[in-house]
DNA sequence: GTAGGGTTAG
């Protein structure tokens, strides 16, 4: 190849050419074969910089690449996802005579893979004479197909049976990537029965991968059935099924298998406390969290900025801003997610103001919004009441930062209209929207026809959410109540029956606290707990004393056996436990707080000297003195 | 002396 044809940045920076007046220090350095000596070992260690700085003086010093050197240099360009530096390297193995070299051709392929350049991997691949294609070639293109072109890559894996090319168990891992969403589950199954067969199920890491494929594709009993069969568990083993159970939502498995874990003297590592902290986070066991952190202090992890994230979404999602905070600004390096959890968190809690003054100092810091951190703000924006400034954000979204907006910002942005009361306008964005309304765009309508009691557009939006999210209990619940506080009960009974009709069934709810590190948790009507009794007698109490207040009595529709809501009874069995009189009593609850309850609990905040938090399915309510955060807004 | 793969946050 001429000096001509080479892409510009070749002769400015970066990779320089092959120069033989080289500095005779640099060569004295390293000689021959030391420079890839060299190379493999920054490329191991994972020093892909390093690697591609010390390429460029062993070019200078006037060594030429071998068959040797490239594989190494061609991987950490690929690693750091450096196109031009890659295609210039490419060019070298032309101008070296190292095209038919079987290790150079595999790095390339999967140099080009990385680079989802999927062509050129492609070309490469088919240039080497049918006869020479080992086994690493295909394993190498195979892996680079998967995720984009699955279909062709199958193909591959068939010609590599037919032509008799034997597989290997890397073959089989860069297949199942092609296999981790639910659509997928039946090909994922075929190739474990494959590899069972093959005998390459006994390869721990075929074996991960296979666990963590089921968990991906929510079929978590054949992925805890893959992880009961491995004999000897590594860290990665445990970090697939911690990770595969936190992202199924099961998080006191979770913690169940973190304590095994660590009796089997597995130490954690960041991966592993990452799915803690997000399970902790879920089901707000702070206590849990603080232990993960001060575990996380003492290793080498601590200062790691994906856990300082963790943390911070864990603290703010178990009530505990204040902490998220200090965390949050003792982050030398605050990322977008950085931002984006600290922004969530006071959006969850109601502190709509403060997420804002936070988004504009992120845009300050010159970091650039994604859609995800516009998701949070609007929806601090909403749920603070802050109608002009959301409205002021999502315009901005399109025209200052080039970002289309989403079914979810439109949702969020319904929303915010909704509950300002701006019905029409709410109405009118969903016509004009140039996306899709979906099922939360709806619901988001359905949800202020509630607050601002319109009946009339309640029963069009829900004709369309039902249409679209048919199994969705939540809508058919929301329209009943609608219909109930506008009196009519022909309606609301309509809907009960359309529910029983098609088979839905109310989600029970539930609420827990955390009391001595334990969770206790209670449905509506519980009588399982042993302090069951003692729990209802302070109810009643607390019943009395807020009727004494006069707090309840606008309690004319009071609604079936809200009385015995979990929440209640949570809060009862918190401050049977509690001593301290100033004591925060957090609740964790998975549906959202009804308004008899919301009005309940904030009779209690005055009757008692304690402060109640209360996570509901979409927010935080802080009640203190007789008020809530959310300043009934929610 | 060389290649191909698996677990991670908002």
């Amino acid at each position: 190849m001429s000096r001509q044809s080479l892409p510009s940045c070749f002769k400015t920076g970066g990779l320089t050419q092959p120069n033989k007046t080289a500095t005779a220090a640099a060569a004295a350095v390293f000689t021959g074969g030391k420079w890839n000596t060299q190379l493999r070992e920054l490329s191991k260690k994972g020093q892909y910089n390093q690697a591609l700085i010390l390429y460029r003086q062993m070019l200078r010093s006037g060594a030429t690449p071998n068959a040797f050197t490239f594989p190494f240099i061609l991987k950490s360009s690929a690693a750091l996802s450096l196109h031009l530096a890659g295609k210039q390297l490419h060019c070298h193995v032309i101008k070296g005579g190292c095209l038919l070299e079987p290790f150079v051709q595999t790095a390339l392929i999967s140099m080009y893979g990385k680079f989802c350049l999927l062509d050129n991997a492609h070309k490469v691949f088919d240039e080497i004479p049918d006869s020479a294609r080992l086994t690493v070639c295909y394993n190498a293109l195979i892996s680079g197909l998967i995720q984009k072109r699955l279909s062709n890559a199958l193909l591959l894996f068939r010609e590599m049976r037919t032509k008799d090319v034997p597989l290997h168990s890397v073959t089989i891992l860069g297949l199942v990537p092609g296999c981790t969403i639910p659509l997928h589950l039946n090909l994922g199954s075929a190739l474990h029965c494959l590899v069972v067969k093959y005998g390459f199920i006994s390869d721990l890491n075929v074996a991960n991968c296979f666990l963590s494929m089921y968990a991906r594709c929510g079929s978590i009993e054949s992925a805890k059935r893959v992880f009961d069969e491995i004999p000897e568990r590594t860290l990665i083993t445990w970090n697939a099924m911690i990770s595969g159970y936190a992202q199924n939502g099961l998080c006191t498995e979770v913690l169940d298998l973190f304590r095994d874990m660590q009796c089997s003297g597995v130490h954690p590592d960041e991966v592993t406390f990452v799915g803690v902290l997000s399970s902790c986070a879920n089901l707000g066991a702070q206590r849990i969290g603080r232990e993960v952190e001060e575990m996380m202090d003492h290793c080498e992890f601590g200062f790691n900025p994906y856990l300082k994230n963790s943390l911070i979404s864990m603290y703010a999602r178990c009530g505990n801003l204040v902490r998220a905070r200090v965390i949050f600004d003792d982050m030398p390096e605050k990322t977008l997610v950085s931002w984006t959890t600290i922004i969530g968190g006071y959006g969850m809690h109601g502190q709509g103001e403060v997420a804002v003054e936070l988004f504009d100092q992120m845009i300050w810091a010159g970091i650039r919004p994604d859609k995800a951190v516009f998701v949070c703000v609007l929806t601090a924006c909403s749920h603070a009441g802050l109608t002009e400034k959301g409205l002021g954000y999502f315009y901005s979204m399109q025209e200052i930062y080039s970002l289309k907006p989403l079914s979810e910002h439109y949702s969020c942005v319904v929303d915010l209209l909704g509950r300002a009361g701006r019905l029409a306008e709410a109405m009118n964005l969903i016509e004009w929207m140039p996306v899709q309304p979906d099922g939360p765009v709806w619901g988001a309508l359905l949800g202020a026809c509630k607050i601002h009691k319109n009946v009339e557009l309640a029963e069009l939006a829900f004709n369309k959410v039902v249409e679209l999210e048919p199994r969705n209990i939540g809508y058919y619940v929301l329209l009943s109540n609608i219909y109930t506080e506008a009196g009519n009960m022909e309606g609301a009974l309509r809907i009960r029956r359309m529910m029983r009709e098609r088979g839905l069934k109310k989600d029970p709810g539930y609420s827990y606290v955390e009391y001595k590190g334990k969770n206790h948790l209670f449905v509506a009507g519980d009588k399982r707990h042993p302090q069951s009794k003692e729990i209802y007698a302070m109810l009643e109490k607390l019943e009395n004393l807020a009727k004494e207040g006069g707090e309840n009595e606008n309690h004319s529709q009071q609604r079936e056996n809200s009385a015995v809501h979990s929440e209640r009874l949570a809060i009862a069995f918190a401050l049977l436990s509690t001593n301290s009189s100033n004591a925060e009593i957090l609740v964790i609850k998975n549906l959202r707080i009804c308004g008899d309850c919301h009005m309940f609990v904030k009779s209690v905040s005055k009757i008692v000297k304690c402060r109640f938090v209360v996570r509901d399915a979409t927010r935080f309510h802080h009640f203190n003195g007789g008020s809530c955060s959310c300043n009934d807004y929610w």
